[in-house]
DNA sequence: CTACGATTCGAACTACTGTTTTAAACGCAG
DNA sequence: CTGCGTTTAAAACAGTAGTTCGAATCGTAG
């Protein structure tokens, strides 16, 4: 019978979940991942029937439970009789990510490096697989936010959602990477973050529209 | 004698630019670099020594200018007898490189995908490449923007200044990536998305500091 | 022209990649 | 015990990687 948690299957993926974050999907091969999960290297081909097939497997481990998580706190939000406020939405959004960070110490910030990692990287292998996994959870939130910015139009909208999307991954990369904080290793300090963040965003978000040719300095 | 512009140069650089923003700096093969640039595979090792040397080069031919021109438009801020306001500040930050794409648009759209693409892969080789080259852009920048926003503390504002950098990186790499726009291909609108994103950074800047302790939801 | 350094070329080298195959062992359900 | 899914071990496969080398070629100074 199938094991219900195959401990090859588990330790591969975490090792290559790691090593994955540290140095990149393309130059980390199957001999550096399952020496370090400390199993055969056919376990690898036997599990998953190939290298591409485990990088997926690596990903959705991770992003499903996160836009899941998502999804639940919009779904909250509009029970009420009131719909949501920018500050609600956005925090919504961002609560995830930090709370993931949070329980889950060791794996979750070893995911957060792995998508600070790969956010561009994706290029052609991965760029399917994000634009499917996140599809859903953007198409909710542009939702949420049109209602709560009535004054916007689509396109500015649209956009300022993008803005958003990148000062939040922008965000999680500089408090994994760049901010030595605290003496020891792996604790990055992603509630501060979001603390600062959510005020920054929804100011940016309820921004009044573009300035009119703004002037030409030469 | 060594000619001021070796063509076989400018072919590699040019080529090895181009495979780099579309599938990665590791994946790319110095063979598939030689053949795209119509020269001898052994001519990379005698111009440049090395791949990584190679990839280093790639990256300082763009950086360089686009970096110089952010400095140079703060400079010209900083002439004047009043202190340059929020909204110049960031215009100055962004113009260079939505400047850098229409101006050149063949090579800077192939820059700015190849920086949409590296923003993370980064990995072990180039955080310190980009910290050496960034950080002097950063420290002019945060010193600007603590005399145009006075009321906010350091933390805060280092904290906005990472914000900011993650919207224009996310908005270049959407409205290259993400955005198909107008039949053809190669013509992302990064003025009009800088004409977006402006407003929204200010106001985020401008923003009163973070709320104390924000609702919990469980 | 000759000579010489810079450049290009073709070919090879070593190392490592993902994958597959063989065989033998392990652990546990029927 | 007999099976069967799982895991290991060792080896080999074909393909590709970055790098190196010696000879051929180019361009120009003397």
């Amino acid at each position: 019978m199938k094991p219900l948690l195959s401990s090859t299957r588990e330790r591969i993926l975490s090792a290559a979940e790691r090593l994955f974050a540290e140095g990149g999907v393309a130059t980390t091969s199957l001999r550096a991942i399952t020496s370090q999960a400390r199993v055969n290297l056919a376990a690898v081909n036997y599990h998953f029937g190939s290298k591409d097939a485990l990088i997926e497997a690596v990903y959705e481990r991770r992003i499903g439970p996160l836009n899941r998580a998502r999804l639940r706190n919009l779904d909250v939000l509009e029970t009420r009789a009131e719909p949501p406020t920018v500050v609600e939405v956005v925090e919504a959004f961002v609560e995830p990510i930090v709370d993931f960070s949070a329980h889950d110490a060791k794996q979750g910030l070893v995911f957060m490096r792995l998508l600070a990692q790969t956010y561009a990287e994706a290029a052609q292998h991965f760029r399917k697989l994000f634009a499917r996994e996140y599809a859903g959870v953007i198409k909710r939130y542009r939702a949420a936010l049109t209602h709560a910015l009535p004054h916007l139009g689509p396109s500015e909208l649209e956009w300022r959602l993008q803005f958003m999307i990148g000062a939040v991954n922008h965000a999680v990369a500089d408090s994994v990477y760049l901010r030595p904080l605290a003496g020891d290793a792996a604790a990055p300090d992603l509630r501060g973050a979001a603390r600062e963040l959510v005020p920054f965003i929804v100011a940016g978000l309820e921004a009044r529209g573009p300035r009119l040719a703004p002037a030409n300095r030469h």
